[in-house]
DNA sequence: TCAATACCGGACCAAAATGGTACTGTTTTC
DNA sequence: GAAAACAGTACCATTTTGGTCCGGTATTGA
């Protein structure tokens, strides 16, 4: 199917969740509830983004996480990267010379085309504007219904 | 790592070799021969190609598999919707209705938006462009060692 | 006619990745 | 020093993936 893992796209919905509340340190248990994951599952998220940069955490009480960039500056490519490794599209070719292959396979150069050309629509999304589609208000007007099935 | 499976790596290889050959009826044999991969793992390749139409077959005594298209006419997109049926960056957003929290969930249409992308990376990517990456004579001349370490 | 060739459609299995959970530290605040 | 909250890691169940095998059928040509 060509997917991005679930871990993954629940991490988009986490690091918006905190964009939501910019200068404000959210516990894990409070950012669970607000984007209806399990605890454990939030918290080994957030300990695979902030390992990656893309979060600040501070320990002890009234402890918690914070983006650690504006959320202009983190791009779908940073999340993606954090929980799944280097963007590639074939085993081939992120691993050099791992494959026997290579000599005689041309169609690794294609790969590692359209793989580049992939790594820069994701880094063109940003969490900013994925969070404008996500009004923190119930409100969902339809503007954003006709834009959801373009 | 954001990668497509190594079946359909394999499938683009296997669609090079044959379009290495326009207009000639290869042996499942022949064609694995070619494209250095075991027997039955071609075998498998091929049916799901075929099933998706981008080859024909023919069965008995000097049967085989032919392009169903010119090269020119199959994309890259088409190989991995074969593979790995429709191209969607996310569960959630190829199966509607399947996630639960998808009423508050905002990143989902950004994740649309990317696999839309993504999907028109992929179909501009021809078969005809990925072989002419990798030419059918074992020569290999300085220009295209320079272009596979580009 | 009949045997050889070669695709078709499955079933099948082992190994790896994935998703999810639990537990034990360590740091900070009050 | 007790409680809150993150850090690290280990663990397991399930699914997916990669790979193989076999009986069936169609075509060719001697
Ligand atoms: S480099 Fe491994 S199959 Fe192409
Ligand atoms: S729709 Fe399922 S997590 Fe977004």
């Amino acid at each position: 199917m060509l997917r991005v893992s679930r871990l993954t796209d629940y991490a988009t919905v986490v690091m918006t969740c905190i964009a939501a509340h910019p200068s404000d340190v959210l516990s894990t248990a409070q950012i669970a509830d607000e984007a209806r994951l399990e605890l454990p599952t939030v918290s080994k998220l957030l300990k695979l983004l902030g390992h990656a940069g893309l979060v600040e955490s501070f320990r002890g009480v009234n402890g918690g996480y914070r983006l650690a960039r504006p959320a202009e500056a983190i791009s779908l490519a940073d999340i993606v990267e954090a929980m799944e490794g280097p963007i590639g599209m074939t085993e081939c070719s992120v691993a050099q010379g791992q494959c026997d292959r290579q000599a005689q396979c041309g169609v690794s150069d294609s790969w590692r085309s359209v793989s580049g050309a992939i790594g820069g629509v994701l880094r063109a999304m940003t969490l900013a504007q994925m969070l404008a589609g996500r009004p923190t208000a119930p409100a969902k007007d339809a503007t954003q219904v006709a834009q959801a099935n373009a």
